[in-house]
DNA sequence: TTGTATGCGTTATCAC
DNA sequence: GTGATAACGCATACAA
């Protein structure tokens, strides 16, 4: 494989010039860069980016950790910081943490190895060890989907407590008392706690008493809504109305449902959060809460970046989310028409 | 940043003793071996795995090059290609051609220059020079959702032909007579246009007459099939039954034909393609061709590493795929009761 | 505008 | 078992 000692050569210059029409083309003669270019061309030159990579000490190349890409929300996240980078001459490496703690250290120390110039992580552990090392260690970073509203690391994200009380209030609007909410594990995201943290403010806040049997935690998965549902529906007063911290829980919560012979909306409310796409083609067309991933990778992608090229100092930005009612919501069984009419 | 030098140094050794202590731990004196592992630790050094690929001219990196991250199916074998290569401590840069030539081979050219050890590619340009070139320069790659059944390249796939003509044969089974096509543009997957041929000689073979008005090649998305279907529905005599190329082409074209008033499956049979997760949680449950998508990622990443290490000769490999019956399918209208009863 | 010389952090080939 | 040292391919400060 031919190098620029090879392309030097055969064009008669240095090694130097060589690189500077490679990196700087306009800070050489025209002439000489014609050759070059031609010497190139004749011994099939390509170029080395790992070597300059090791030269420069910068490898244009940042790691993306995710807890998984099967999730439609971290897809379109990943889209985002792909999206920006290409466009940046920046490549991406990723990695899935599968919602383990674990996972996620090895994958920072492994794209650490790797020289990656900077990482975004989608957290499973914010009160861990790892990112403490990295704001120590100074490696620039940022948080996607992000809770945080201060301190001394970037990151981006929503509000989640509002969401979870704009879907909660929602549901109480319409004349739900029992609500039932099923939740990502708190354990591994904080952002289902902070959901939590709104779908109880917002009970409290109208008076309805929170019944620590109405609260789930599971995996983020149609399965896990599946059988969360089952639970809570044979519960002695069931609820009329379940709040799920993402769309595959309502999305299970609603097949689970279904299966016991309940008619949604009517006999029951289900209200998801993240609007994936294909939340409107579902029947009955899911009620979520909207959060703007794409954007949200691009902005931690363009944030990094900036970090990295140390022009900003630690942010927390809070993009808006917001509430999409449509079909799988409505008032409570028998409140318009008794239930024995 | 500490380098093997410094280490070498603080421990009284040669950067040769260290770097033996990375590599094959066994072959130094566990003494020597000690004194190194404790300079390590004092100078907080980290491993520099750019610098050891510069040396090797081995990155342990691959490239996985997709349509789009977007569609579940690629998310799935994406994650079985980054799961075997993880346990091979092999990363995986990540890139998105969203079905444009251009992309993919601006793509292979960037991985290239990162010195990639080889590509996993589900290529949207099969005839096309990119992949001859890599045959040609000998770059190890394997091509995913293949429908390659010999040749010099090394491949996994289905056998897609088989896939459309089973979907068709399961809509004849039930007396449909006019079956439509909602397609993914021939030009740019092979996949779409093989899947046709199924459907088109399953036609013949049953002597059901071939009606081009009922293909309809369209961009693999929601939006597509829901846009389809509708100037499918608006024919003179419209079709009974539509056999989707992917997933969310027949999610959209369901959810399409609702909107126009249809009750499916009773005025329409749709089958879909793939089984994406989520096919079991639509209304109604989606009848579709099973492929193995996971398993094909984790397949393709191990041929390649294989090939890269010269194991293994060029080879087509087809998984199994398979027809899903569900729900979303059923005798054509009018057929056990006659329309005007 | 172009060339020379050196460094980047590791591995690998010899010696010892 | 261990050490000395030459690659690996490119960028860059400094000279010319």
């Amino acid at each position: 494989m031919a190098t620029i000692l090879d392309v030097a050569k055969l064009a008669g210059v240095s090694t130097a010039t060589v690189s500077r029409v490679i990196n700087s083309p306009e800070a050489v003669r025209l002439k000489t860069r014609e050759k070059v270019t031609n010497a190139m061309r004749v011994c099939n030159y390509k170029y080395n980016a790992l070597a300059r990579g090791f030269a420069t000490r910068r490898s244009n190349t940042i790691g993306l950790i995710i807890p998984t890409i099967n999730n439609q929300v971290f897809a379109e996240s990943t889209r985002g910081v792909q999206d920006y980078a290409d466009l940046h001459e920046t490549q991406v490496l990723l990695g899935n943490t599968y919602y383990r703690h674990g996972r996620e250290e090895r994958l920072v120390n492994t794209f650490r190895e790797r020289q990656v110039d900077g990482l975004i992580i989608t957290t499973t552990d914010l009160r861990g060890a790892v990112l403490k090392t990295l704001v120590d260690e100074e490696v620039p970073f940022v948080l996607l989907y992000s809770t945080l509203k201060g301190g001394e690391m970037t990151a981006v994200g929503i509000d989640n407590y509002q969401g979870g009380y704009q879907a909660t209030e929602h549901l109480v609007k319409l004349g739900h008392k029992r609500i039932a909410m099923v939740a990502g594990n708190f354990s591994v995201s904080d952002r289902s706690f902070h959901r939590w943290h709104g779908y109880r403010q917002c009970l409290n806040n109208n008076n309805i008493p929170y019944d620590r049997r109405f609260l789930i935690q599971t995996e983020y998965s149609l399965i896990g809504g599946r059988h969360s549902v089952t639970t809570l529906l044979s519960l002695p007063k069931p609820p009329t109305a379940i709040f799920c911290s993402n769309d595959y829980l309502a999305i299970g919560t609603i097949k689970g449902a279904r299966e016991l012979g309940y008619k949604l909306p009517d006999d029951l409310s289900v209200v998801g959060f993240d609007d994936i796409r294909i939340a409107s083609y579902m029947v009955p067309e899911l009620t979520t809460i909207r959060q703007p991933s794409y954007e949200m990778g691009k902005l931690g992608a363009e944030l990094l970046l900036q970090r990295i090229e140390k022009k900003v100092k630690p942010i927390q930005l809070m993009l808006e989310s917001s509430l999409v009612v449509r079909k799988s919501t409505a008032i409570p069984p028998g409140e318009a028409l008794p239930a024995d009419c």
